[in-house]
DNA sequence: CATGAATGAGACTTCATTCAT
DNA sequence: TATGAATGAAGTCTCATTCAT
């Protein structure tokens, strides 16, 4: 534990990346100059070159690390022998709590990478997609269940979840709500209701 | 009518947004160059000054004519007499036929403008908003009418409904699939089955 | 000729290769900025660029200009009816002419290209070991006239016949001797009393 | 002997210069940076700056070790008893035997020092004019010996002689000539003959 | 209305050198 | 002696905007 914090005190990498996280969200990704990461995450300017080969990267990073994380998520919910909507529920539980947990981050992911597909997104399209392949799986398969109906095909069920969260996010990131942790538990209900009710028999 | 097309071949203004659609459609507008619209348009590199003040005053344009378009669209969906449910088909149908009929402005409006929402989003974000407030006034309307169930909030509603057209078409816009019209009439019955169906009683 | 004048005092661009003639010179290719050559030249530093892609571009410039005129007056030299001697002779009086002309280019093209071959010797080798094998060519056929002995072949020969001739030079342009126009007279003679002697029968 | 070797195994000083060589022939001075020399010695970053107080100074030495011994050699043939003539082939054979032995290191010599007179060559000009000062003082005593006659002056005798040589390496550093022994031979001979005869009586 | 040369601030990236360990 | 993280100055190139014609 010491041992953590000491290493977290000097990984100057780390503290890099975290400066990147609040520098994005604050003044976006084209927006900013790579000398405001430096100066928010209190150090030289070339140390960011030592660590990152471009300011591009430096969002790949960021994008790459969490959403593997989300990758994972989705996986685990998949692989519970939960109903369809309480697999469809805990995805949107672990968007929703991620934008609890870490904001700046998830507006960065979502404003500069997965919204932003004519730059970011279309290097990391495929990497995107995957979640959205993953939730059309679930689907398929509640499908073939007999749980959904198969009126609605998975991909696009896939697509107006997602779709329908992250525009919630957005509102979320733009209207600057102060969101209470009330309201973020009864949105993971609202999606939930909105889109697996149009999804069920 | 001859006049018209004699005017419109020589309304250099109108050549300069309909070059500046193509080329922020392909480049984006972080990474075209006003040369570039110029070229594309086959105009002096000076005259895109005389006509607009700037390169950002050109995505402003282009946004404001169409999304005017569509605010109308809306109103007139909730002027008749139908059904909630065919209001919102209506309003999902003229998104989803603005697509068919210009995909490159289409692209060029969510990509670089409701989904950018860091930059120009943020200066229309009202304007975008009034769009969300109208499909929820339709919602509030059919709730306390009682098609609608309560559960779910009219914004909510909105936002989950505008979010999930809006991630189809980006599926379609990025994922490059050679859309037909059959695939895009089909979309809009999803749409309107998935979320509809989650919003009424 | 007022024609000429009025264009020559506002041709940007020659105003530019003029001025990166100097600064190149007196700073060297590799040392100057190229806001050096701007300044020199009293245009704005983006000026250069509307006119040459890169600072490498105006040395290609300056090089291939010059150049070009070289192996014009070698191939001239060669089509006269003189004897080889004086063929040779006229070529080196053409590049020591070229020096008390505008000794500042001269070391620009020997020192930033001729004689930096890791750099931008390797881009115009070819364009260099033309005036090789003109020269080669003129010994050749010196040879099989029988006025030079063949025991040193022609590429050689031409070799070291300009590899003196620039040597000198390099002389002038380091040792900054203040040159008169006797030695440079002498220097003519000297060179082909030196190489040319070396090679006749 | 053993403890020589064990010596030279673990000099890392060396072990840098001969990196550099390697490096400065394959990048050239300008375009490598410090760490590809550390990198291609194997050893870390600093460890260069440990024994050498920066880029240029691994470059001087280089020069200074090599040039040294030459001028120690032209010394040699000097002091001799033989006719000029045979002075000047052996300081041409030493100056080709030297390329033969190490052809990285007179291709470092000759393009990053010699011809590099506007950066290197500036610093090491009198070192440099050294060896044109020897070379022309044994054309010197030729002449009043009566061997060589005096129309040439010996400084520029000594010009010619050395920039024919280097034009010579320069020509097999740069075209890839794939040089064999005959060949270095018969170049001695060549330039002997040519530069040589034009001086003799 | 039309042209395109001219301007110059701005940002990324490189890399020699230093320094703490 | 050895390491490589840390520093920060410097320079190229871009491009939105202006302006003279």
């Amino acid at each position: 534990m010491t041992a953590q914090l000491a290493t977290a005190a000097t990984d100057k990498r780390r503290v890099i990346l975290d400066a990147a996280v609040r520098v994005f969200a604050r003044q976006g990704f084209h927006t900013c100059r790579v000398s405001d990461i430096a100066d928010d995450a209190g150090v030289a300017y070339g140390l960011v070159y030592h660590y990152f080969s471009s300011k591009e990267q430096i969002l790949d990073t960021l994008f790459l690390e969490r959403w593997d994380v989300m990758l994972v998520a989705i996986a685990q919910a998949d692989a519970t022998q939960q109903a369809p909507r309480e697999k469809l529920r805990a995805i949107a539980a672990f968007i929703i709590d991620s934008y609890r947990h870490d904001p700046e981050l998830m507006k960065v992911i979502i404003v500069e990478v997965t919204r932003a597909a004519n730059t970011f997104g279309r290097t990391h399209l495929a990497k995107i997609r995957e979640a959205y392949g993953q939730i059309a799986a679930i689907v398929a398969r509640a499908q073939s269940e007999g749980t959904f109906r198969k009126e609605i095909t998975p991909e696009f069920a896939a697509l107006a979840f997602y779709g329908s969260i992250e525009q919630v996010l957005s509102g979320w990131i733009f209207d600057r709500m102060p969101v209470d942790d009330q309201e973020l538990e009864r949105a993971k209900t609202l999606i939930v209701e909105t889109i697996c009710r149009g999804l069920e028999r």
